[in-house]
Order: C-alpha cells, then structure tokens, then sequence
DNA sequence: TTGCGGGTAAAACAATTGTTTGATACATTC
DNA sequence: GAATGTATCAAACAATTGTTTTACCCGCAA
C-alpha cells in the first residue's frame, strides 16, 4: 500500500543504543528524554519497552554493550606498560585518560559515562565503581607510588592520585568554563597531546613535591621526639 | 503603598531562601522540584509564584541573596594578600577555595552554587562566570604568575591555573568517589586543612615544573633555530 | 490457506511537576 | 466599619515524560 520501500531497518535496537549512548554521554542520564532518544534514532517510543523495557534498561545495555571493549583497553594498557620507566607510565596513562574524556569519539562512551556518573550517580555507580574506576585508580597508584618513591606515606599517594585524576576530569565536565577561561584551548588531538604534557609535568614536579613535603613533616615529627 | 516587597513578611520568603539554597546545593537546580522546596520550608507551593514568580526567579534570588557577603569576601581576601610570599598566598587561595567548596555552612552557599553552574550551566551562567568566577580566576592567575616566574608562557600559567581549580573542585563534585577511593578523608575541617597542604604543595612543585619544561622547550625551539 | 510470533506504530495512561486560580484571612488605611 | 493591599492556602491546570496498551504488518511454518 505504502509506495515507499519499507525503512532500511538497520536494526532498531543497535539504532536506539547509539543514540540513546550519545545523548546519555551529552546531557547525562536524568536529563535525556525517551522521546528525544526514540526521535534521534527514527524509532518509536514503544520500542524502549520492547527492547529494554525501561529506560533505566536501556541505559544499563548501554553500558554493557560498551563494557567489553573498554574492559579490553584496560588489559591493554597494562601489558604496554612493562619495562617503562614510571615518568613514561604516567604519561601514557594521562593521555590515555584525557583522550577517553575528550576525543569526541563513539569509541570512548564509557569513559564519558564513568565521567558522568562520577558528578551524577545512578543506580549504575556502584558497579561502574567496582569494575571501571577501582581498576583505572589501582594503576594510576602503583604509578604514583613508583614516582613519589618508597618514603611517601600511603595518604600522600592516593592524594597526588587524586590530584592527577581532578586535574584530567575537570576539562570534561568543566567545558564551557574552560571555554571562557582559556579562549584558545581545543579538543583536537593536538590539543589533547599538549594538555597531557602539561598535566604529567605538572603532576611530576607535584608528586615529587608532596613526596618531599611528607618526608620533611616525617623527620621533623621525629626530631621532635613524637613517640607515636 | 510599599513600593518594592524587598521585605514583604517576616517568614515564608526567608524560609523559602533558605530551603531553597540548600536544595539547589545538595541537588542542582534542574533536579529538585519546587514541591519540595516548599515542603522543607513549611510553605505552599503558589508562595514560590508569589515571590519570585517562577522556579527559575528564585533560584536568582538566591543567587542575589548570597552575592553580597560573597563579594565583600572577595575584597576581603585580596586586602589580605599584600606583601605576602606567592607561596603563602597560593595557600590561603587554596585553603579558601576548599573551605568554601567543602565545609558544610549556609555560609558558603555561593561558592558550591557556582560549582554546579560549572558542571551544570543554567540560565545563570553567564553571570557566574562574569561576577564570580572570572575575578577569582584572575586572582588565582596573578599568584601563580608569581611562582611561576616572567619565564613561563601565558599558557602555561592559564594551564597551572586550571590545574590548581581542578584538584579542588575534584573533592565537591566527586565526593562518592573520593569516599571509595580514600574511605578515612572527611570533610571536617582539619581534613580540609590537610587536604588544602597536600593541594598546595603539589601545586607549587607542579608550577614550578611546568615552568621548567616551558622554559626548556622554549630553549630547545630557539637552539634548532626556530623562526617563527 | 491458517496460525504464530517478532517487531513496529499510534494512542492512551499515569505520574510528575511548574504554574495559576479563586477564595480567604489579616492587617492597615480612610 | 468599609476598602484596600498583602499573604496564604487548597485546588486545579497544563505541560512533560516514562510506561503501557492495543492493533497491525509481515515473514514463515504447518
């Protein structure tokens, strides 16, 4: 009846998982609209029913269907990492995390997620916690530790850990400041390239200072004959 | 006739204020629902039409009603600064930036304002950025200029700058992450303390490292007879 | 053919939520 | 005391939004 060839259906379901990973990273979980997802993917609103049966469903297949590969990058930079000296570690892992954050790129959505759920918790967060950002932080810390060297106290470490992280993060979700802050500043690789340079240097000369700084309060506490 | 209700009642507005700050604080503007603010403020839901007109009107008085003292803060810390050391000065930007961010006091409603307008712009962006954020920022670049030196590049020293903002605003915006990944911080006030040494001295070694670096690149630029 | 089942569509549903209305009580003024 | 302006309240309103219903199309097998 209808003259026009029926839709291309490129499968409805993928249709509605890419868009629905598009707008989730873009405006977050709680501000995406089911229409605006259904809109975007040329589907039908009761499709989100069918194929996930809630909105929260389908943005926990969201996730899962980013997981394996993300998972996979993880081992990945693990394994690349043998032999380097720590300064280098540190490096590869800024530039691997900023790229994830700010390469505009279908391929790092669960990193922009992480993103997100970090500022934004959902349900997901705990297992996001667990299975993304524990491993992600485990490295980063071996990482630190290796650079802040064996005097550092444990407390010293997962600060300058954290420091490390916020500095990364906050080009994120702090786009538009940084957009007046810093009128120059772009997302293309390059940009990316020299952000990361900075950040490890930055990070290098502050780890190595907190490590310094720790050290001191140490013997000073010593000196002065604290016995606890 | 009373000209401008500036001080209509006694009650319902102020109370109004108050709930309100410390819903669009604990949850954004965009996720806490008028309903509630009234709720937590004893009053009925058209009072919020009645003084402010729209949800959006009082989230502006809100706004207007924290700004005063906000500003007169400002001015406050800048009279402090004089014939300070930067490093010294760098501290008490730090430790005020914290101590706003993270202590849980009415008090400081403004700041953790402009924090969510940082990762959730409104209507009232703009006007955070121009009234707020910008004079800070500037502050915050004149000290690291300081510590910094004449060497370094204007991008470096904006790039050390948002380093500095990242690493404290981390510990607002992400706080259920911090909570996992470092269990015994809390947000007392000789934790922020700690927290504010820690951010400083990795700031300063931080600083002074990217300056090196951007002194040494400029070194190697013009040695390889750089022209441009 | 008939029947079945996966997938889609339009419409309806129900809950939420910002906003408005109309009545009313209270105070102040004339 | 009547008139006026202020403030509050319960209820209604209207728009949004996640979810569900019901019917329909179509390919395929008995």
């Amino acid at each position: 009846m209808n003259g026009l060839p029926d839709r291309p259906q490129p499968d409805t379901r993928q249709r509605l998982l890419e868009a629905a990973s598009r707008m989730f990273v873009e405006q977050g979980f709680g501000a995406t609209k089911v229409r605006d997802i259904v809109a975007r993917a040329g589907a039908n609103i009761a499709a989100v029913n069918y194929h996930f049966g809630t909105k929260e469903g389908l943005y926990a297949a969201v996730i899962r269907h980013h997981s394996a590969q993300a998972i996979e990058e993880l081992s990945l930079q693990d394994r690349a990492a043998a032999g380097r000296t720590p300064a280098a570690r540190l490096r590869d892992h800024v530039r691997t995390f900023l790229q994830r954050l700010l390469v505009d790129t279908p391929q790092f959505t669960l990193s922009k997620l992480i993103a997100r759920e970090i500022v934004e918790p959902t349900a997901a967060f705990e297992l996001i916690i667990e299975r993304f950002v524990w491993p992600q932080y485990r490295a980063l810390h071996a990482i630190v530790r290796m650079v802040a060297g064996d005097g550092a106290s444990e407390e010293t470490v997962r600060r300058c850990c954290l420091s490390v992280v916020g500095q990364c993060i906050y080009y994120q979700f702090a786009r538009q400041v940084v957009a007046h802050l810093d009128p120059g500043f772009g997302y293309a690789s390059a940009d990316i390239e020299r952000l990361a340079d900075h950040i490890v240097a930055f990070s290098l000369g502050g780890i190595q200072q907190s490590a310094q700084a720790c050290a001191a309060a140490r013997k000073s506490r010593s000196e002065s004959g604290d016995a606890s």
